[in-house]
RNA sequence: GGUCGCGUAGCUCAGUUGGAUAGAGCAUCUGCCUUCUAAGCAGACGGUCACAGGUUCGAAUCCUGUCGCGAUCACCA
């Protein structure tokens, strides 16, 4: 039982036998420095039901837990906050369970639980990833294993949009403009090479605007009737009826960008198990929409669209499927989602990490499916992020005004190596253990940027203010981790004492980091209902900042004695180890040395 | 205009179920490298928590209104 809850039942106890009154539930918070103690009740909220004097209703609790309790030293009450003084050993003996188990924090996923799958990522096949898609796969790949941490199954999955006017886009620009060119014969990356026909498109299409303009044609008439669009319009037909020649080359082009894709999210360290291409889920759902039609739940207008009256939720109507029959957006979301559940049985909730310009889109949605009547719509969870911008304002793929995922990745790497040869601590490694240390301080910078701020805020980024490497930064994290490596290996570890045996003291700075610690479990459980990265990293810089602390003032390997220098030993490697799985929960790799 | 989100130090951000005197980093300034890695530590400076009401023992946090920024309101995806 955890000291609050043992805590809490005591506190219930003392109420009952002083005032004959039960309290459901009893309000903790940790004490505050300036105060003696280690945690705080606070006495307020029970004035509802208790008459008196807070500060002496907190006296008298006090004087029962220090009577009935072995752990609680002393107490102190300061306006309506019973301060409650906890024993070393308590820390001691908390401090021995966890000591040694390397995954501390962690929980086994429980199969009985239902798993949740979690799509994000989800790119266009017509342009490489940017910025914005490293905030989507970084928070996706992150819910997940923040998910996992806390006992579920998780399946990790993208719907890629490989279909549709854009894609067609990039495919007529090639054909005409390509000259052949492969990643193969230009040495360029698959999805940079098809992104530059998708540019290459639409600098054409201004153009016969423009040329349209010049001749007299409205400007609004020319936007729809320039030959190019048409062609492309053309060319989505072709595919949609099965076209050899299209279709090949569909599937050619977008097999370029797969393995540019797969590279990308290499570098990036995410990954999927289980991939859905819109070209195979776009016909889905229709059948639902005649499901819903018979139930009531949508109806059909005279022209054919049937719709969702979802005006009673305060929300608008919205089309399902259009007046010729054929799927729009929510059609498809609707037969993806349960085609999903349908594949994966045991999937019992899902997360969809989508931008929040598509806030809009995914509560009706969810609300749909709700109304089909299927029981896991109650657990569809949109996680809903801010975009990543520029100083000059939005990034646009076709406008050129696009932070790259991998020139980022390797900007960052290149930022980590300037500052690591100022610092000249890296002397006497290889070349290719440099680099490789460069990439892994450059991406931790990197992904601990983006994941330390609230999902729901949008971004400012700006290129030309590198990320920065000290302070609350990934890099400075890590460089923790790697400091604490050092202590090891100079450290002579062998000895295995059990300190709760031992006569130890704590000094206030072990003490703070020993609280600090014992949270992890709790952070990991609130970040997963809250689908917050950011808790875990706000949490391990905390962590950090206490260890530094601890570090700098407390002597690990010249303590006193034996004793002191095994439990300051094992303290250390018990902080790095958390650190380790709490980074391991964002995706950052902590190297041995830096 | 309707709906949703955001607004905390010069800048970037934390702030648990409403709790004590509002918390970090960057920037600026002061100390600390002969001791386990100074990408560090200790400290100073910096606040009308956008604004105005309300709820209560107590509000950055909850409610209402106003202002500012963003998103969205397609038979596009």
């Amino acid at each position: 039982m955890s000291l609050q809850d043992t805590l809490s039942n005591y506190v219930k106890q003392a109420v009952k036998s002083s005032f004959n009154i039960e309290l459901e539930s009893i309000e903790f918070q940790a004490t505050r420095k300036e105060f003696a103690g280690d945690i705080t009740v606070v006495v307020f909220p029970m004035l509802r039901f208790i008459k008196g004097n807070p500060v002496q209703i907190g006296e008298t609790i006090g004087q029962y837990l220090v009577e009935k309790i072995a752990d609680v030293k002393a107490y102190n009450v300061v306006k309506g906050f019973l301060n409650v003084e906890i024993s070393d050993s308590y820390y001691i003996n908390f401090f021995d369970g966890i000591k040694d188990e390397e995954d501390f924090g962690l929980v086994q996923p429980n199969t009985e639980d239902k798993a949740i799958m979690v799509e994000y990522s989800s790119p266009n096949t017509n342009k490489p990833l940017h910025l914005g898609h490293i905030r989507n796969n970084l928070l996706g790949y992150s819910v997940s294993e923040i998910l996992k941490a806390s006992g579920k199954k998780v399946y990790k999955t993208q719907i890629i949009n490989d279909r549709g006017i854009h894609i067609c886009k990039s495919m007529l620009a090639w054909e005409k403009f390509g000259n052949g060119k492969t990643p193969e014969n230009t040495g360029l990356k698959g999805d940079k090479l098809v992104g530059n026909y998708y540019v290459k498109f639409d600098q054409e299409y201004k153009k016969e605007i423009q040329d349209l303009v010049a001749q007299g044609t409205d400007e609004e008439v020319a936007k729809k009737s320039a030959p190019i669009l048409l062609e492309a319009q053309e060319m989505l037909r072709k595919w949609e009826s099965g076209d050899k020649a299209v279709v090949t080359l569909w599937e050619k082009m977008n097999g370029w960008v797969y393995d540019g894709f797969d590279e990308t999210y290499k570098n990036l360290g995410v990954d999927f198990d289980v991939l859905y291409y819109e070209s195979k889920t776009y016909l889905l759902g229709k059948e639902f929409v005649t499901e819903g039609l018979s139930s009531g739940v949508f109806h059909k207008e005279d022209d054919g669209s049937v719709w969702c009256d979802l005006t009673d939720e305060g929300l608008d109507k919205k089309i399902v499927l259009r007046a010729d029959g054929t799927a729009v957006y929510m059609t498809q979301d609707i037969g993806t989602a349960i085609q999903r559940i349908k594949d994966h049985p045991d999937v019992g909730g899902m997360v969809y990490t989508v931008g929040n310009e598509q806030d809009y889109h995914f509560q009706v949605l969810f609300l749909i499916l709700k109304k089909l009547g299927f029981e896991w719509a109650k657990n569809l969870y949109h996680l809903s992020y801010g975009m990543v911008d520029l100083p000059s304002g939005k990034m646009k793929s076709r406008e050129g005004t696009v932070v790259d995922a991998d020139d980022l990745i390797t900007d960052m790497a290149k930022t980590a190596e300037v500052i690591s040869e100022e610092l000249g601590k890296l002397d006497g490694y290889s070349e290719s253990e440099k680099k490789e240390l460069y990439r892994t301080i450059g991406l931790g910078a990197l992904k601990y940027y983006i994941l330390k701020v609230d999902p729901k805020k949008r971004i400012l980024f700006d290129p030309k203010e590198s990320i920065d490497f000290q302070g609350n930064t990934g890099p400075f994290i890590q460089y923790t981790y790697a400091r604490i490596q050092s202590i090891l290996r100079k450290a002579n570890l062998s000895t295995h004492v059990k300190l709760s045996e031992v006569e130890l003291t704590l000094h206030e700075k072990e003490k703070e980091l020993l609280k600090q610690l014992q949270l992890f479990p709790e952070v990991i459980q609130n970040a997963a209902e809250n689908h917050s990265p950011a808790l875990i990293a706000n949490y391990t810089y905390d962590l950090v900042k206490a260890f530094n602390s601890f570090y700098q003032n407390v002597s690990i390997l010249g303590a006193d004695n034996d004793n002191e220098k095994t439990f300051r030993v094992q303290l250390s490697n018990t902080v790095a180890n958390t650190i380790k799985n709490a980074f391991g929960l964002l995706g950052i790799q902590v190297p041995e040395r830096m």
